[in-house]
DNA sequence: GCACCCCTTTGATCTGTGTCAATGCAACTT
DNA sequence: AAGTTGCATTGACACAGATCAAAGGGGTGC
């Protein structure tokens, strides 16, 4: 799949990776979205540098002081949030292109766990200078306000899918959703391996782990998707997106 | 409780109910916290005045072009989000001092719909104007994005009760979250209205009404909270708060 | 390359919450 | 003041998903 360089770096800082957003393929998903050359050349030296995490490391932690937010380069993260009693709840799976760290403006430390589902890279950020140049750049300013704005709305949409659907369809929203994402990034909407556990995947979708594993298995039995561990492959997208709206009968 | 003003007004925009933010009690929850008296007076200029609403009537639907954001300065109100296929979910509840209708900056149009639950007045901030004023103003800009952030972090917390919590948590975690707004707004902590339905509840804690209703009634035969409708009085803040942190044993 | 361990699958049973239904209460209308 | 209507409460029952348990498979690290 997307899996890229495999290089094992410690998950310091590292300016010598640094590619300008100029040159990186990923600038139409990402925060320099909609900047003229010139003020993109502002942007790059802004950029902190790249990081690279092995599979499993952690971004950020809970409780680490804000500075930066990061940009996926490559990879794949998965953001937590654990209570005091043991709660664990995904909030969210990231994927080349987009934001993460976004919680921590608010009190200025981070609220949330980031960690690496396999060997990735991330773009820093520093905050405080892309307020400044924010402030100069309105094209920059307004498209921040954007991205913390989607983010806003897609967790609507998870709290829609957590409060209102039952399982089957939390999980076939979850792999449309992948699906469409893989698609925007050049990847194929119907073939993918999934970087994270069924735990994880329960988490997110408010399930246990058994009973994702259970959906998985009759998605399959009814050939809407192939299942084998971790690598999917959807058959029937049509048949898979009339499963989120039932027809007619229960529409409540 | 604190409900205000009485009259039925047309819901325009109503310049002449404009008041200064530097003369609202509010200020200090609000979007000019720890602006300087001259900047306030900038943001002061920029708000398009105040509009007020009866209960049941829309601050805005989903689809409508998105302008402003809004200050609710009293009352109160719910946001929800609905599909096509009739699934319906409240996301929040916004009081005196909350900012409403972020969600619509990332794509211009709103995406959720905003009503107010009680008679209730709100102030206009177009968000053309205020990305241009926070962009000369560094702590308005600064605070925005905390708005923003802060929004996202309370999302997640949705997502944790949403998606890991039972039914009796989930109730006591909303009512110890009204009780610390109401408290600091300078409301009783422990006696209010609540108004919204048990519907309404149920929808944003992701439960049936009849749920809510039986939640509700155990609370009170066990003594933490009297009930009567509307009517909440809390009678064991402490307790309520060991429901939501299950004393070992359940630890999953 | 091998072994270990974690992840996944599947079955059996339990239970919390949803569903269906009926009654009660309170506020608003005229 | 009575009627209407919407909201809340309560009970009986059903069922989706959780829990408990056991076995198998595959990837990872040594």
């Amino acid at each position: 799949m997307h899996a890229n360089v495999k290089q094992n770096v410690v998950p310091l800082i590292t300016p010598g990776l640094k590619l300008a957003c100029s040159q990186c393929n990923l600038r139409e998903l990402c925060l320099p979205f909609g900047l003229s050359e010139h003020d993109m050349g502002r942007l790059d030296n802004l950029i902190g540098g790249a990081r690279k995490l092995k599979r499993g490391q952690h971004l950020y932690r809970a409780g680490d002081v804000f500075e930066s937010i990061f940009a996926v380069k490559a990879g794949f993260f998965k953001t937590d949030v654990l209570t005091e009693d043991g709660r664990d709840q995904v909030t969210g799976f990231q994927m080349a292109g987009e934001i993460v760290g976004m919680d921590g403006i608010s009190t200025e430390v981070h609220t949330c766990n980031a960690v690496a589902l396999e060997d990735s890279e991330v773009c820093l950020i520093p905050f405080t200078e892309l307020e400044m140049l924010s402030s100069e750049i309105r094209s920059l300013q307004h498209h921040l306000h954007k991205v913390m704005s989607r983010e806003i709305v897609r967790d609507h949409g998870v709290m829609m899918l957590l409060g209102t659907m039952r399982a089957e369809e939390r999980l076939a929203a979850f792999l449309l959703n992948l699906s469409q994402r893989f698609t925007a990034r050049g990847y194929s909407p119907t073939e993918f391996h999934l970087r994270m556990t069924r735990e994880e995947i329960g988490s997110y979708l408010g399930l246990k782990l058994e009973t994702v594993s259970r959906a998985f298995s009759r998605f399959q039995d009814e050939g809407l998707i192939s299942v084998q561990q971790k690598h999917i492959r959807i058959l029937d997208i049509p048949r898979l997106k009339t499963l989120l709206a039932p027809p007619d009968g229960r529409i409540r």
